[in-house]
DNA sequence: CCTGAAAGTGAAAACCGTTTTCAAGAGGAG
DNA sequence: CTCCTCTTGAAAACGGTTTTCACTTTCAGG
């Protein structure tokens, strides 16, 4: 589902719940962002439209759109809490090592993989977990003027 | 690189460290299991070769092994904090949504994919991190009689 | 308008997996 | 044996997440 205020609002009412002010705050903060976020960002971007939002709420909101389908959880080197909006039903992640910039990409082929995967294991594969990582557009244009590399959690 | 306690002692003795006791138990509850296991996990099978192990050591050795690249980090629903056993180079972890045994993948031919990513991104790929779930030979021969799935963590 | 019920909220406390600290315990080299 | 480095476990500290709780908001029904 994408991470947009009219389908979040259709998703929430067809369970009986409301889009509140600090929702739409979170929302919209999540929607915004072009790179990965923790709950802890998500909270002090949300803050600038909604001052008195608690941390709490964030992290009922960010459970809310999990559950929803309006945001996937990027596996990062140190735990998979990070966030990025989902724009599409069936999407991955790449995410730029220079300046950490996250892009979905849908035009995932992954049967020739599969098949060979299921050939080796023996398994019945009914999902995959794939996400990419690598240069963006700008980094790989220019890689001595990039931005300095984002510091890695703890790593 | 492979998970037994020869390859491991190269490795360790390539650093100046040692395979002691406490560790060689880690090594061998890792290298034993069939599916993914937490620190915590770890801790309860290695004491049972160790009882004097503690809890610190566990978390200790576990990144050790990391570092030497011996092991492999499952990215669970609630968390990526699992582990399993590396037994070749370059490998993916498929777990079955049945038993959660897990197997190790090889055969793993991205180029098409990445070409695509590549292609729909504009992002120069450079890794990518895969993980498939299905069913397991033996679930999917008899789902019927299969072993109740098991409990999530959290979810 | 009221009014009651259900949804929603933030601060504070609890929780819990992980990391750090610290003093003690191996154990190999010389 | 002696020194020095590696190693260890208990306990404390840490930090992100979840729970609790008293309070507020929303809204449908009367
Ligand atoms: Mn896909
Ligand atoms: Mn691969
Ligand atoms: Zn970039
Ligand atoms: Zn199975």
């Amino acid at each position: 589902m994408a991470l947009d205020a009219d389908a979040v609002v259709a998703e929430l009412a067809a369970r009986g719940l409301r889009l509140t002010r600090q929702r739409r705050a979170v929302v919209d903060a999540v929607a915004a962002s072009r790179s990965c976020l923790s709950p802890l960002d998500v909270f002090q971007q949300a803050r600038a439209s909604c001052p008195d939002l608690g941390l709490t709420t964030v992290y009922r909101t960010l459970e809310l759109l999990d559950e929803i389908g309006a945001l996937r959880r990027i596996h990062g080197p140190s735990g998979c809490e990070r966030l990025v909006p989902a724009s599409a039903e069936h999407g991955h992640s790449v995410v730029c090592s220079a300046c950490g910039r996250v892009t979905e990409f849908t035009d995932c082929d992954m049967a020739v993989v599969l098949a060979a995967a299921s050939r080796e294991t023996g398994y019945r594969i009914t999902g995959h977990f794939l996400q990419l990582s690598g240069l963006c557009a700008e980094c790989g244009a220019a890689p001595d003027r990039g931005r300095p590399a984002r510091r890695r959690a703890k790593a």
